[in-house]
DNA sequence: GTGCTTGCAAATTCTTTGCAACTTT
DNA sequence: AAAGTTGCAAAGAATTTGCAAGCAC
């Protein structure tokens, strides 16, 4: 039973697909309805899974690929997971979080601003208990930043 | 050149490690004392690299099981990393963060909380020229709260 | 018809596991 | 001496690439 918001989503991304020159196949109709139904984060296994059900002769690397187009078109994000990260850098004791440069990878930590405060707020209004959250910043260090400009 | 407060950062994890049964091998040493010093996040294979270049018998196993047991002892942290994390959510636009549920994943996006235009300035304030972010609170869905009361 | 897309198979890369030898406590 | 740890080799996963056939526009 789809919902009126996931048909929604479903012709704006149709189209956003074809406005860059992408076609719209039925393999990735399948993918796109996944994702956009999807009440929860899935892995490409996960896709792959559930595509295979609608139409089992889909291939895993199909997923990869739509999944590649779609964040390039930013219709989906790619979410933190701690079992997948494997970049670690050392922790700080409390209420710390962290700036990262995309260039050089340079990072400082900065003070939590008593975010954390409203944060268990915001999961109560959701019914969630909030255990835990991860918040960076990603921009441009000072000396890349610099770089940049000799370039 | 080591500074005082890597220095200081050594000691403290070192006892950790102890404290907890672990062993303070010479293998570890090497490893705390990249993680200790490094002012980027780093990657398993850069730690790799790193270790083999002050002890070049070192082995890549020991690299992931020492992370393991850092992790374990909230030593270090894993940043999330776009090109590493392959779960994916469909995106909204503008200024909203995702609640996601660690038990069975159910997601929700909430509102931005005027949080962003902070983020600038807090960057500013290191130089940084902030480019995005990525926030998200861990929690537990009202569903998965109810199961676990009754188990 | 043109050019993007698909699925297969194969190659690559990353991570985990089993185990005998070795260290730390 | 006991128990945790190491590095090797091998296994297992996950992701990417090459390519001929197929499909959308």
């Amino acid at each position: 039973m789809r919902n009126h918001k996931s048909k929604k989503i479903m012709q704006e991304w149709e189209d956003r697909l074809s406005d860059h020159g992408y076609r719209v196949t039925s393999p990735r109709r399948v993918i796109l309805d996944i994702l956009a139904e999807s009440c929860r984060p899935l892995t490409p296994l996960e896709v792959y899974d559930r595509a295979r059900e609608k139409s089992p002769k889909i291939g895993l690397v199909t997923i990869y690929r739509t999944i590649e187009k779609m964040e390039e078109l930013h219709l989906i994000d790619r979410v933190h997971d701690h079992s997948q990260c494997q970049t670690v850098f050392r922790a700080t004791h409390g209420h710390q979080h962290l700036l990262i440069c995309s260039d050089c990878g340079l990072s400082a930590y900065f003070d939590g601003l008593e975010m954390e405060d409203q944060f268990e707020g915001i999961g109560q209004s959701y019914g969630f208990q909030v255990t835990g959250h991860w918040l960076q910043l990603n921009g441009v260090c000072p000396d890349c930043q610099k770089q940049s400009r000799n370039a």
